[in-house]
RNA sequence: AGGGGUGUCGCCAAGUGGUAAGGCACAAGAUUUUGAUUCUUGCAUUCGUAGGUUCAAAUCCUGCCACCCCUGCCA
């Protein structure tokens, strides 16, 4: 069987049981086409767990050669859901996503979901309770008692639709009235217990004004702009598994056609030692504690975006957790930055920069400076090379000398010698001392037959280091950022429920801003570029920068295997 | 008179009666003009637990235990 895409069903492996169920639904003539559906959640803050929803909706879809729509489903007017469509488009479009449409359910399908409501009044499947919300809860029962049923739930089909078209047309005051689902109140499932389909709300609609003020809750409202929009699978997370037979319920009561879109869950993932919640980072934004909700030491979308991820990265990350088993899964941090090394390596362009210079003088370099060649990827040939330039003033990291080196130190030490990447061995002869006591500068030769590419002298080093030439140079600024919230604190947000003050979990400086010496091919980056600084780690140019000043976000060090031995 | 979900290595996770995949993390070694990358190797005699069925059980049956979710006119 031949899909949209041009795939043969049979060539299709099932990575997980929906898949599976989707070939077999192929199979039975019950699918003909994938829909899936991504319904913004009004918070304008999208996480991680965003875009693994999105991530699900929009590669199963494609995997079949199916398509999915992006639905605002507006069923509530107090929450103004218009405001994120666009901050939504833009994170989904950073990860690569595009959808069919975009659909307002209140648009679209309201006139319909208000006929369906008719019709389940006439079949006796629905009645207009007058009870207080209050009222409404006292009487659900509780989780191991039956409720009690509503003294308004024997109406004649005909009040029923007299009453219901009474609350549409504004006879009710807010909170008066609701359309009820008559199920059964003895329900095992507490949202069997007959849920609100529509209730009185009296607000301004972003879309429709003031056309309406009555309004369909979710679990009616979904399943209903679902079937009316041909949705096969409905993917949502764990944590609506408990509605799944309300799906259904109105599924078959209400929409009663053949065609019946399927609700089916994924896990939630959540991040170790990570904090999510408007609440929260608003309050950290307010406090001053980080620069806006895009600070790179967030990890919503925009914020990983700003700090270097790639959509790749964290598509990689999100299929790495699996559809899923449990209603969240929480995995460490280190498991997100495996994926963003593994791309960063692949893509990112080499350059070398000092973030903590030590002067170096070449003593028996004199004249010119030397161009020399450095790889943009050794990795990845097609990625070309670059000019530098070795001269007689350079400079190295600090680091990378030591009067008193541990052991297997493999960089420079007094009378040692190491490699400059894509430059000379040199030879350290001299530590210059300033008055207190503080090396102030080395004093080195080259080994003129050493020269990368092109060595002929046969001498074996340990150790290279990158370095900057003195003329080949140019300031710019780094930010270096720790987790926000401090290691002890895994789940940030239990502990918080727990009591513990939020100033307390923070890491105390979490940002640290420094000067390093960036080499001149640096000069051109734009925002957004990715570079590796060679021995250090992945750095992204930030909106911070002007003319005068590029200024990079670390995204990520390099994994760093060397270890002082244990005595 | 509760219902639903889940228990497989520190973390994620395959596994659907035939003798425990894989990834992360970790450890050791090789290669390396990035102590990166890459590569090799090691890492669950055991699948929450106690029994049972079977030639054979993580998989089937029974009991028990633990954890998560559910009582909005939110989504």
């Amino acid at each position: 069987m031949k899909l949209k895409n041009g795939i043969d069903l049979d060539t299709i492996v099932p990575e997980n049981e929906l898949e599976e169920e989707i070939i077999a639904d192929f199979k039975a003539g019950r699918t003909k086409e994938v829909v899936t559906r991504c319904p913004p959640e009004p918070s304008g803050y999208f996480y991680i767990g965003h875009a693994k929803a999105w991530t699900i909706n929009f590669e199963t879809a494609q995997k079949f050669g199916g398509k999915t729509y992006l639905r605002m489903d507006d069923t509530n007017p107090l929450k103004e859901e218009g405001e994120f469509a666009e901050s939504y488009l833009q994170d989904l479009a950073w990860l690569g996503f595009t959808p069919e449409k975009m659909i307002y359910a209140s648009e679209a399908y309201f006139d319909d979901i208000y006929k369906i409501a008719e019709q389940m009044i006439m079949d006796g499947k629905a009645y207009v309770c007058e009870l207080s919300a209050e009222e409404v809860s006292a009487t659900r029962g509780s989780l191991t008692e039956p409720g009690k049923e509503s003294p308004y739930r024997n109406r004649t089909p005909e009040e029923n639709l007299r009453l219901f078209r009474a609350m549409r047309d504004g006879k009710f005051e807010d909170g008066k009235a609701t359309l009820r689902a008559k199920i059964d109140m003895a329900h095992p499932n507490m949202n069997m217990r007959d849920p609100v389909m529509y209730r009185v709300l009296r607000a301004e609609h972003y879309k429709l004004g003031n056309k309406w003020c009555i309004y369909p809750a979710y679990d009616f409202a979904h399943p209903m702009e679902d079937a009316l929009e041909g949705v096969t699978y409905s993917l949502c997370d764990k944590g609506f598994q408990d509605h799944r037979p309300i799906y259904e319920w109105f599924i078959e009561n209400g929409w009663k056609k053949p065609f019946a879109p399927k609700q089916r869950e994924f896990s939630r993932v959540v991040i170790e030692n990570v904090l999510t919640g408007k609440r929260y980072l608003k309050q950290l934004v307010k406090g001053g504690y980080v620069s806006g909700w895009d600070d790179p030491r967030f990890v919503t979308l925009v914020a990983l975006r700003r700090r270097g991820y790639t959509p790749k990265a964290i598509k990689d990350f999100v299929k790495s957790v699996g559809w899923g088993s449990v209603i969240e899964v929480s995995v460490p941090y280190s498991a997100l930055e495996h994926y963003v090394r593994e791309d960063l390596n692949k893509i990112a362009t080499r350059a070398m920069v000092v973030l903590d210079p030590l002067k170096v003088v070449i003593t028996n370099f004199n004249g010119k400076s030397e161009e020399i060649e450095i790889e943009n990827n050794p990795n990845d040939e097609s990625a070309g090379k670059h000019k530098a330039l070795f001269g007689r003033e350079i400079f190295i990291e600090k680091e990378d000398f030591s009067e008193n080196p541990p052991p297997k130190y493999n960089r420079l030490v007094e009378g040692g010698i190491v490699r400059l990447k894509g430059a000379y061995i040199i030879k350290c002869n001299k530590v210059v001392k300033d008055k207190n006591g503080n090396i102030d500068h080395l004093e080195c030769e080259y080994l003129p037959n050493t020269k990368s590419g092109d060595d002929t002298s046969g001498i074996k080093c340990k150790g290279t280091i990158h370095f900057v030439s003195a003329d080949n140079c140019f300031k710019v600024t780094i930010r270096e950022f720790k987790n926000l919230i401090k290691e002890e604190y895994k789940f940030p947000a239990k502990s918080l429920a727990d009591g513990v003050k939020i100033e307390d979990m923070l890491e105390p400086n979490s940002l640290t801003e420094r000067t390093a010496l960036a080499e001149n091919f640096l000069k051109d980056a734009k925002v957004e570029d990715k570079f590796q600084f060679m021995r250090k780690g992945y750095y992204c140019v930030d909106k911070d920068s002007t003319d005068q000043n590029l200024v990079f976000n670390s995204t990520i060090s390099l994994k760093d295997g060397f270890k002082v031995p244990q005595k």
